[in-house]
DNA sequence: AAGTGATTCAACCGCGGTCAA
DNA sequence: TTTGACCGCGGTTGAATCACT
């Protein structure tokens, strides 16, 4: 654990990239995919370490990557989604704002959204007035200790999601916001995981519906609340606008309706990721079962990083053919499914655009995408109301109960059947 | 034009987590 | 169960750039 080993080998350069180490990278993961991060630099002719060549392409040499400066719209989506998940989720704050990278959003905070909130007489850090905050001895509370597992999210923030945020907190223990349910069991590695769908999936899926501006507008139109762009295979052709061309999963292989019987409990944000789909990764290790379960058993795709499964390979079964490995082959074509990022729109208005399902996918997953829209609204403003009196079991029941509608538009295949059982079963259990 | 302080941002560092042997 | 390689993340650093005098 610790360093890397190739961080103690000498003779690596180490300071910025030259054109040429960025033209070498560049062309190696191209061509191959990195694969192995640490075998990158050998492979592409680079005198660095694997670490310095992914941060590399990470940060600069993606070719998703948005260039140029923050819109005001991005800043403010930054901000709310700081005052929930504080300084320790820039990767989670970075997958709402597609083509940004934490590194670049952090930055953005520490340099400038940092001082124009004090300019402004908020506290950065509590999202407070600053003289309430002071008044109320409100600590910033950047802590330094790195495995505490707390995060720097004030509970009783006043910002557009203090409640909420205050909210949660409470009751879920701190950490609950976190979009990958993984990492919310990560302080408990050797635990098995838990059979049902923990409460952060609902509550995610509650935050994330609130987040998108369909939420927070009239509500006339509702979109499943994924903030990035799916992904598409280009394979499956006319990819030639910019909502085409941010379609990950290969349509050959996507089953409408079973993706729509075991999307409904996995978190939305869960789900969104700079390069599509990220459902809560099962650990394979621990074969799950139960709704989270089900729905990785049947459905997942790690788009935390579009290469990053196919470093590991161990991950990624699953019955629908999203092979993480697919990514390695895609580069090794040379084919990025999430370039050309539209600049001219507005971050929100651009990822509401480019989410409608029912533009995406016909037919009755966008009926049951509706009806899940307004069932994360409803569940959304039933906490909303509650404010302080979180009722897990009535939420779960009243999903459940929205359920039985959509059923009935499936054509009930096996696996359908035996998702909903267990879903069923799992909700039973909460 | 030169000097200096402030700001920005790419890159590094170190840690925790995951996974496989 | 232990160990080590590796990945990914957040905090920090420092060179480059900007703004001002």
């Amino acid at each position: 654990m610790g360093r890397h080993s190739c961080c103690y080998k000498q003779k690596l350069r180490k300071g910025l990239w030259s054109p040429e180490e960025d033209e070498k990278l560049m062309n190696h993961i191209t061509k191959h995919g990195h694969g192995c991060w640490s075998s990158v630099p050998k492979l592409a002719g680079l005198q660095r370490c694997g670490k310095s060549c992914r941060l590399r392409w990470i940060n600069y040499l993606r070719p998703d990557l948005k260039r140029g400066a923050f819109s005001q719209e991005e800043e403010d989506l930054i901000i709310e989604l700081h005052a929930v998940l504080g300084n320790r989720r820039w990767s989670q704050i970075a997958a709402q704002l597609p083509g940004r990278t934490d590194n670049e959003i952090k930055n953005l905070w520490n340099s400038c959204i940092k001082k124009k909130l004090r300019q402004k007489g908020i506290d950065p850090n509590t999202h407070k007035p600053l003289a309430e905050a002071d008044r109320s001895g409100a600590a910033p509370t950047i802590s330094t200790e790195r495995t505490s597992g707390s995060s720097d999210v004030n509970p009783s923030s006043t910002g557009a999601l203090g409640n909420l945020s205050h909210l949660l907190s409470e009751t879920a223990q701190s950490s609950m916001l976190l979009p990958v349910y993984e990492k919310n069991h990560s302080e408990t590695p050797n635990l098995a995981r838990p059979k049902v769908p923990p409460k952060e999936l609902f509550l995610d899926q509650i935050t994330s519906t609130c987040r998108s501006s369909t939420c927070r507008s009239s509500g006339q139109t509702l979109y499943f609340p994924f903030q990035q762009p799916l992904g598409y295979s280009s394979e499956s052709g006319n990819g030639d606008g910019a909502s085409m061309n941010s379609l990950w999963f290969n349509q050959n292989d996507f089953n409408c309706s079973t993706i729509s019987t075991v999307m409904p409990p996995v978190s939305p944000s869960a789900l969104s990721t700079p390069m599509g789909l990220n459902v809560p990764p099962d650990n394979p290790r621990h074969g799950g079962t139960g709704v989270g379960s089900a729905s990785v058993d049947s459905f997942y795709w790690d788009g935390t990083n579009p290469c990053s499964s196919s470093s590991t390979g161990s991950r990624g079964s699953n019955s629908l053919g999203f092979e993480p490995q697919s990514t390695s082959s895609i580069l090794e074509n040379s084919v990025f499914p999430w370039t050309d990022i539209v600049q001219e729109k507005d971050t929100r208005a651009r990822l509401v655009e480019e989410l409608k399902w029912p533009d995406l996918l016909h037919g009755t997953f966008a009926e049951t995408t509706i009806a899940m829209q307004n069932q994360s609204q409803s569940l959304y403003d039933d906490v909303i109301k509650a404010e302080s009196q979180f009722n897990m079991e009535g939420i779960c029941a009243s999903w459940y109960q929205n359920q039985q509608p959509q059923q009935q538009l499936q054509a009930a295949p096996d696996m359908y059947d035996k998702d909903l059982q267990r879903m069923q079963l799992s909700f039973e259990n909460i």
